[in-house]
RNA sequence: GCGCCGGUAGCUCAGUUGGAUAGAGUGACUGGCUACGAACCAGUAGGUCAGGGGUUCGAGUCCCUUCCGGCGCGCCA
């Protein structure tokens, strides 16, 4: 919480306390463990400016009516030295209070003083918080799915930061098993087929038939020439791979670097292959009794931990019945593990071997089954399963126009991730995706995004930053001494829409706490918006420049207050807050 | 069949973890610059919160159930 905001609370869950003791000593009220109730802010500002539930939750212990318990508490309660200056009781049993303007005050010194870092706590208390997402296969152009986990990833990850945790961002770089394998048979067959013709052989079904494929192919043979085809079939892929993979990479690091997403790593599965922490991995299970051997594979026994899980949650056999559960493979018959088993040992490495106190992956929604599976096997290798958390997020629908689009006009291929970041500004694209929760399945306007206008929202929030930036660039060039204003100044902001929007001012840290507990950095954006909103509404209703040199000042400084804020939350989301446009 | 996600204004979506008369944007209609950026604002209209039960002071929110849409149930990743 915003320091002032928390202290306001305070003073109402303290002063609400105080009330309800004195009622019990006096004997108005029976003796009675007191609720942790909360404070609100209600709807209607009617209802004052905060509210508490109190009363209802004491109806039973008490058994009284809510509405009289309430009126009890307000008869003793006392606000001397808060910043509210009455309280209410109205409803079934609110108990309503409402500030005094020195709140309002403090709230923009408060801003003022903080800077860069308003908005920020240390809510999170400096727990380690992996965060991977993106991760796309090496073997091919990234899509859309990628373009939104990359915003919504690297969002969540700042939205971490800003709350107290200690954030590292990750890219899992899947560049060992089965779809290297796949992507070393697809670029040999390419070479070949370049080399001695489209019919020399033929791309089976089951491979990569993309033009990158082709293209990669080529560029080797620029290079190498036809002297691998004299090679073994295996040397020559390993070549293949070997030339082509790193290109792919350095071709994802491009688009993320342009997307403005810094990894702190990039994490090889390969190297757990490598340095053995893969067999480590799958010892530990063996010895753990967790596998068995069938048909010449390793089997891991998922039905067998998730029924216990299952049973701790408190769910029934038949329920449990019902799910089907079903063992999986962690080592082939042909002697490859799978990529579950390198899974749970990248999952091992990032919990235990890292020490991050939680991993957050973000998947596509159609990997959604894999999730109970991933943390029962954590708890297979003796990590707590709630240590990871998936975010799981649906779907992007394209759209042009109201129209759906599934191919590019220019290539006939579905639009990659680097179409998306050469048509739509990146400050569009990282707003946009961050319009929607993860879990609700969204479309994405093409036309919209590169709107410069008031139909796209990102353009509404650098506008309103823009044109205080360009209200202060005016009353500095004629003449006006800006200086910090005094508290008494600052209480002469005392219009609706003054308070309104200092009020939002305020929610910032509760907001950003809340974005971080929920995993949505939706309401980041959300936020910048309805402050857009309450700042144009405050402009069109209160002038800034006036005659009254002490209100004039008080406003210039809520208007600092304003832009000061929005900028913390659009660089925040790395989405520059231009000082004009 | 089983499971996961979703269903809120014509359309796109919020809804502070159970609070008061359900809100924005957009579209439609009306109004506001010889004053700080009209890339803006104000107002009107628009609702059986998919349907039905339940829990309680109170349900869009929690539980059960039905319907509709998306996705998943591989020795793929």
């Amino acid at each position: 919480m915003s320091k002032v905001v928390s202290i306001a609370e305070k003073q109402i869950i303290d002063s609400v306390t105080n009330a309800l003791k004195q009622n019990m000593t006096d004997g108005i009220f029976a003796e009675a463990e007191i609720p942790a109730f909360k404070t609100e802010i209600p709807a209607d500002k009617n209802n004052g400016d905060y509210s508490a539930n109190a009363a209802f939750m004491l109806s039973k212990a008490l058994r009284m009516p809510p509405r009289k318990i309430a009126e009890e508490i307000a008869a003793k309660i006392d606000l001397n030295n808060t910043y509210f200056e009455k309280c209410e009781i109205a409803g079934p049993g609110f108990i309503n209070f409402f500030l005094k303007n020195d709140f309002y005050a403090d709230v923009l010194s408060d801003i003022d003083n903080s800077g860069d870092n308003y908005g920020k706590s240390n809510f999170g208390n400096g727990k380690k918080i992996n965060v991977e997402f993106v991760s796309a296969n090496p073997t091919g152009p990234m899509h859309m799915g990628n373009a939104r986990g990359g915003a919504l990833g690297d969002c969540l990850a700042a939205v971490l930061q800003w709350a107290g945790y200690e954030v590292a961002r990750e890219f899992y770089v899947n560049d060992a098993g089965n779809q290297i394998d796949k992507f070393g048979l697809s670029l040999d067959v390419r070479y070949q087929q370049l080399l001695l013709g489209e019919d020399a052989i033929e791309l089976p079904e089951d491979s990569y038939h993309g033009d990158d494929i082709k293209i990669r192919a080529q560029e080797f043979i620029d290079v190498y020439g036809d002297k691998y085809l004299k090679e073994s079939e295996e040397a020559r892929r390993k070549a293949l791979v070997e030339f082509a993979l790193p290109k792919n990479i350095e071709t994802m690091k491009g688009a993320m670097e342009k997307y403005r997403i810094d990894y702190d790593l990039w994490f090889s599965e390969l190297s757990l292959h490598n340095g053995g922490e893969l067999q480590e991995t799958i010892d530990i299970l063996k010895n753990n009794g967790h596998t068995y051997e069938k048909d010449g594979a390793l089997w891991y026994k998922n039905k067998e931990i998730q029924t216990e899980i299952l049973k701790r949650q408190g769910k029934s056999d038949e329920d449990i019945e019902k799910l089907e559960l079903k063992d999986d493979v962690l080592i082939r018959q042909n002697g490859n593990p799978t990529y579950f088993a390198a899974d749970i040992a990248y999952h091992r490495n990032k919990l235990l071997k890292r020490g991050f106190d939680k991993a957050i992956d973000v998947w596509g929604a159609d990997h959604h089954g894999h999730v109970a599976r991933m943390k029962g096997a954590m708890e297979a290798v003796g990590i707590d399963g709630n240590r990871l958390d998936v975010v799981l997020m649906q779907l992007v629908n394209l759209m042009k126009d109201g129209q759906a689009v599934k191919m590019s006009k220019r290539t006939g291929k579905a639009i990659t991730l680097v179409d998306l970041l050469d048509e739509v500004p990146i400050d569009a694209v990282r707003f946009l995706f961050n319009m929607r929760e993860a879990g609700s399945a969204m479309d994405f306007d093409l036309g919209l995004a590169v709107e410069q206008s008031n139909q796209n929202p990102v353009y509404y929030c650098q506008y309103a930053h823009a044109r205080i930036c360009s209200i202060l660039r005016k009353l500095e060039n004629e003449g006006v001494q800006v200086r910090k204003p005094s508290k008494e100044e600052l209480m002469l902001l005392d219009s609706s829409e003054e308070k309104d929007l200092i009020a939002h001012l305020a929610s910032l840290t509760g907001v950003i706490v809340l974005a971080a507990n929920t995993y949505d950095p939706a309401k980041m954006t959300h936020f910048a918006c309805e402050l857009a909103t309450k700042f144009h509404r405050f402009y069109n209703a209160q002038r800034v420049m006036t005659d009254d040199e002490n209100l004039m000042q008080a406003r210039i400084f809520l208007c600092n207050c304003v832009r000061n804020t929005m900028k913390n939350v659009l660089l925040m989301l790395k989405i520059q807050a231009p000082e004009s446009m």
